[in-house]
DNA sequence: TCCTCTTGACGACAGATGTAGGCACGGCTA
DNA sequence: TAGCCGTGCCTACATCTGTCGTCAAGAGGA
């Protein structure tokens, strides 16, 4: 397989270098690593679980490796809320609405999406 | 700790218990692993650190132990998303926004979920 | 009474994740 | 040249999850 399962950890780091572009083992044990008390070698290792997993490639520039997301964060964050769906939700995205209805905060940005979202939709079935 | 991680079986577990009511681990055996293959030793396990984790009471009754779910199938949803969308998103819902608009299936009753949610936003946005 | 089936409770093991320590190498600097 | 420092890589270990096999005790039947 090429890119499955990830931590929570993994998955923060992961967020980090993508958000960062570029990064090095060292400037991301410093800004990631360190804020969180994580040694060196933590950081270290479970950035190169990530590029085993395939979701890190690393590249030689001036004698160390830069690692970079092969994924722009937004399509990180979109996947990782697709197989949360698929696999814990078994695809029912009704569990989510509930939850965005009961218990979230819901920004005027995300409200706006939501808006455009539910008239595509309605759209969208009206010419079905 | 009082009730926290959970597996994805476990998890699948648990819905399964909490649909039922109120189930033996024979039952639960019967209902939930034979289907997957699951020995009754595996469901055993899964219920008793279910239970463990303050996910599943138990009860004897007529000799056996009944499995019970102190949260009903939808509190348990809402649960696991709450604690995805802040473990995993950092508590942004946007990802998930985005989620629905690129990838989603949504059918038509969560469509109305979402009209209303749209509604009901829009109106507290309003008298903010 | 003796055998069989169901229950419960343990103990185990492999794989994934989180976290680290230690070693060896190549440079820079005193 | 002798250290010291950043890098890479390996090995290790504790936990949590997913899966079982097995053993002992009780409940019925044959």
């Amino acid at each position: 397989m090429a890119g499955r399962s990830i931590g929570d950890q993994e998955l923060a780091l992961l967020k980090y270098v993508a958000e960062a572009g570029a990064v090095t083992v060292g400037q991301a044990a410093e800004g990631f690593g360190a804020p969180r008390g994580l040694a060196r070698s933590t950081v270290l290792t479970m950035m190169e679980r990530l590029r085993a997993k395939r979701h890190l490639r690393r590249r030689r520039v001036d004698g160390v490796f830069q690692y970079t997301s092969p994924a722009s964060p937004a399509e990180l964050l979109t996947g990782v809320v697709k197989s949360f769906v698929e696999t814990t939700l078994a695809g029912s995205v009704s569990p989510f609405v509930t939850y965005l209805t009961e218990t979230a905060e819901v920004s005027d940005a995300e409200l706006a999406d939501l808006e455009r979202l539910v008239a595509r939709l309605q759209a969208q079935k009206k010419e079905t």
